[in-house]
DNA sequence: CGCATAGTTGACTACGCTCAACCCTGGTGG
DNA sequence: CCACCAGGGTTGAGCGTAGTCAACTATGCG
């Protein structure tokens, strides 16, 4: 029932039996902008950034990719991948031939259904971040960035990754970021201990 | 083949006598944020508008749907509708009941592949406005905004919306709008009549 | 041990937002 | 038919916030 491409033990045999698999370093490039799209992946272990740069050569992060995740599943329908995926961290990936994908697909609907559920997940990462990026105010989009990363209920926030890397998704300056977390450490909104926030939150 | 929300007569019986259909006029609200989400839409005629609003009290939009497009497949996967739907302009809608497209979906692999796709699209939209909102600088996320918005081989685009709203969608203020447009004209590097904007590009 | 990179803070700058005034258009009602 | 009004479009002036540059510390890695 649960499919998983990340789990190729969950898939058809011909999906299964079409996997490869693939080691890599951080720093490291799976594929670049403009690659033939020939392979949708799984990550094992480890973390990729699928990344974009802007005309001004400023980088865009569509999504960062965490063990147990798939990805590049939109090669189904482009002849090109449209962005670069860059190793994080030491990682291992499963790769599968787009083209045993689109076969399997064709008659395994559990399979479709399981791809949609995963498009659509990415699409809501997507609009998060687009909504963020609407917030003018950096203390409000960063406050409300820490919302959003907090699990419900939760109050205590680990950032696995640098707060350069924080920032740069928030489309801020590491300087700002710093400076408006500083603010509100000194408001007692937050306390900061390392990569660890805590929201003292007596708003929403 | 061709499965397509907005054309019954393309889809299986069950799908086509679930469906029901409602007129709106501009200003009309189909679904507010955090309504229970019971059905999956498509558009025959007008122009509808997928938003949110930040904190702030900003717009967000998420995407503009045009006659023939279907939205709200996300109805699928939650319990609730994660925006707004504001009709635009005078608008005849298709109304299908999530239940039954799910039904549908688990039988019909050619459906799942055409939401599949569907939902490629929008990834692609919501990726195209996170890249403009990672340019900085205002004039060259208007130019780009632009590039992106001529067909691939035109120079000349027509809008069919008010430069205020594509100040929204570009998160910058109408006047800053207004002014790089008016300087980018006084360049010689785009001419204006109205919403028609040609580009006069020697480069890229 | 040393280097590269993240993190931190200060000072200055510049760009885009806000407010304001004005023109122009289309639509509505008297 | 005209008067009015609402809203979009346009431009100016001033301000505020976030980016940039710079110096320095802390941290991790070879």
């Amino acid at each position: 029932m649960a499919m998983d491409l990340s789990v190729p033990d969950s898939l058809p045999s011909q999906l299964r039996d079409g996997a490869n698999y693939q080691n890599f370093v951080a720093g490291q490039v799976l594929f670049h902008h403009r690659d033939p799209a020939k392979y949708i992946f799984a990550l094992e272990v480890g973390r990729i950034r699928l990344v974009r740069y802007t005309c001004e050569g400023n980088l865009v992060v569509f999504q960062i990719v965490r063990a147990g995740e798939s990805f590049a599943e939109s090669a189904l329908f482009t002849e090109l991948y449209h962005c670069n995926a860059v190793v994080d961290v030491p990682s291992r990936v499963i790769c599968y031939p787009k083209t045993v994908v689109w076969e399997v697909l064709q008659n395994n609907s559990d399979l479709a259904l399981s791809f949609l559920r995963r498009f659509e997940r990415k699409n809501q990462s997507l609009k998060t971040l687009l909504e963020l990026r609407s917030i003018h105010s950096a203390r409000d989009r960063i406050l409300q960035y820490l919302l959003f990363s907090a699990s419900p209920g939760e109050t205590t926030i680990v950032f696995d990754r640098s707060y350069k890397d924080i920032a740069n998704e928030l489309g801020l300056s590491p300087e700002t970021l710093y400076r408006t977390l500083a603010e509100l450490e000194r408001e007692k909104i937050i306390t900061r201990h390392g990569r660890q926030v805590e929201l003292v939150t007596p708003q929403i």
